[in-house]
DNA sequence: CAGTTCCC
DNA sequence: GGGT
């Protein structure tokens, strides 16, 4: 795998900065849909989609896997773990085409080259969403967020460092990849329910991927 | 409070 | 639809 995929140079209006240090680079993976979900199917494969419960008890509609360091969330908390406690072993590697998209992406957005240790992955179907949250238990947020959309559009909210921060909405469509690091890190942000619909590669969902560096 | 319900 |  090289790590030239994603090197081509982008048009100033595919560039969108949403706050300092956040930038959406809408269509970035667009024509890497095929080599992303076959990578994905390969850590599902291994990591079979989880509903976790939230510490409040209640189910998540977003059904997760993941590669690399993996999260998890119960009645104790969130937290990111390096090994599968059940079978003793690490969780599967992060598909270099995610580590080269990643590193892509960060250039791109002005945070230097970026090596994530963590790769969660989301599937919504219709009616999914992830309310409006932090991204505050990975050890290190001097390391920025990478999280790229494939298959059916969504809304995303973007706030500030206070939950009664006002929201803006993006609109995000497969191929999407929105960066946040810096002074946005800890911005909180959410994912609006996902209407009903089917993409000609993904079908009827959503799939978000997000690369962090957890430890 | 990474949810749900309710209210404007 | 948007805030809570």
């Amino acid at each position: 795998m090289t790590l030239d995929l994603f090197e081509d140079a982008l048009p100033s209006p595919w560039r969108e900065d949403i706050a300092p240090g956040a930038v959406v680079l809408h269509g970035f993976v667009r024509e890497h849909g095929p080599e992303l979900l076959a990578a994905i199917n390969r850590v599902v494969a291994q990591v079979p989609w989880r509903h976790f419960t939230t510490p409040g008890g209640f189910t998540m509609s977003v059904a997760m896997s993941w590669c690399g360091n993996g999260w998890s969330s119960s009645r104790q908390g969130y937290r990111y773990s390096t090994h599968d406690s059940v079978s003793g072993k690490c969780w599967p590697a992060i598909p270099a085409i995610l580590m080269a998209l990643a590193d892509e992406a960060a250039q791109q957005a002005g945070f230097g080259h970026y090596v994530p240790d963590s790769c969660l992955i989301n599937r919504y179907d219709p009616g999914s969403k992830l309310s409006l949250h932090q991204d505050k238990d990975e050890h290190d947020f001097s390391a920025p967020i990478v999280s790229v959309s494939l298959g059916l559009p969504a809304v995303f909210q973007f706030g500030g460092l206070q939950r009664s921060d006002k929201t803006q909405r993006i609109p995000l469509v497969h191929g999407d990849v929105v960066v946040w690091g810096g002074p946005s890190r800890l911005c909180f942000h959410g994912i609006m329910p996902v209407k009903e619909g089917y993409h000609s590669l993904v079908g009827p969902h959503r799939i978000n991927i997000t690369l962090r560096k957890a430890f």
